[in-house]
DNA sequence: GACCAGGATTGCT
DNA sequence: AGCAATCATGGT
């Protein structure tokens, strides 16, 4: 039992290696966020629930490692199964259901983990769990900057998405299955992008694609799958395979971000080649999710 | 005003 | 299999 349901509250409990704070440091990297908001060491968000109704809830911490969450919305959910649901959905954002210890004792005598892991301690792999939330953003972010890749994800959200007492829903996939590709081009992405996230939407909207198919594959079948979809290459394969289904070996080796952070770990004057990487990287093997949230972390 | 950004596809050797 | 061109816009 990892949390406790007093109706008006959610009581749940995390793991050891867990620190609200550094998980809401985290979460406050952008001021330009737009799926949740953060005030006062509390995060606000709108959620869609199974039973096709809504709710707000605002997450709080008693000490840094028991949250609370309460329900805001004029309609508290009656149903048990709903409070369940916000509970589950919570334990995954923050990923409470790891035990960071392996990870944490491999990255004692780590060059590259070493100083991240006692910097952030508590951290998470802070999850995207909605599946075609976490394709889109990985999408939106294909060879952009963040900043602008965030303003994207405001226009996608504010034009197509569903407000909830004041917080936005990601956009279904089903309403931007049916749109076409000039609608999404209109907030500036491009005809390609565009077409990515309509082709995606479609496959999830249609359930050729889903989150428990991919669940029930190993990870190199869920990483093929993926890959096989236009517009998901291996970036965004191994992006929503980290931070969307947990897969704990995902290695977005390519990524430009995590090239940065090892070349500012090292201090170096130019990126390390991937050779380079695949030499620290030996070192996290089946932690190479955490590694690389880790070493992005260290960029913000 | 270059140059790069949390890449992927397409077309060419 | 490997490489270059292309996408298109905004940040720095």
């Amino acid at each position: 039992m990892h949390w406790e349901d007093h109706h008006e509250i959610l009581r749940i409990f995390a793991p050891q290696a867990f620190s609200f704070k550094e998980n809401i440091d985290y979460l406050s990297r952008s001021t330009d966020e737009c799926m949740f908001a953060i005030k006062d060491e509390k995060i606000y968000r709108a959620l869609a629930l199974e039973n096709n109704t809504t709710v707000l809830i605002e997450i709080s911490a008693e000490n840094d490692r028991i949250l609370e969450v309460r329900f805001l919305s004029g309609t508290t959910p009656e149903n048990k199964a709903g409070r369940a649901e916000v509970a589950r959905y919570v334990r995954e954002w923050f990923d409470m259901d790891t035990d960071l210890e392996p990870f944490y004792q491999l990255a004692e005598n780590d060059p590259l983990l070493h100083e991240p892991t006692s910097k952030f301690y508590g951290l998470r792999n802070v999850g995207l769990p909605d599946l075609f939330e976490a394709l889109a953003w990985g999408i939106l972010g294909q060879q952009i900057n963040l900043s602008f890749a965030y303003t994207l994800k405001r226009r996608f959200v504010e034009s197509f998405g569903e407000k909830v007492e004041g917080y936005w829903l990601f956009p279904r996939p089903e309403r931007i299955a049916s749109l076409n590709v000039q609608d999404l081009a209109d907030l500036k992405m491009t005809r390609k992008k565009s077409e990515y996230l309509i082709g995606v939407a479609q496959l999830i909207a249609n359930g050729e694609l889903s989150k428990e198919k991919l669940l029930e594959v190993d990870f190199k079948t869920a990483e093929k799958m993926l890959v096989n979809i236009r517009g998901i290459g291996p970036w965004t394969a191994h992006y929503v395979l980290a931070r969307c289904l947990g897969f704990p070996s995902a290695f977005p080796i390519d990524d430009v971000g995590l090239q940065n952070a090892i070349k500012l770990m090292l201090g170096y004057e130019q990126k390390p080649t991937k050779e380079e990487i695949l030499h620290y990287a030996k070192n996290w093997s089946g932690w190479e999710t955490y590694a690389t949230f880790y070493l992005w972390r260290i960029l913000y």
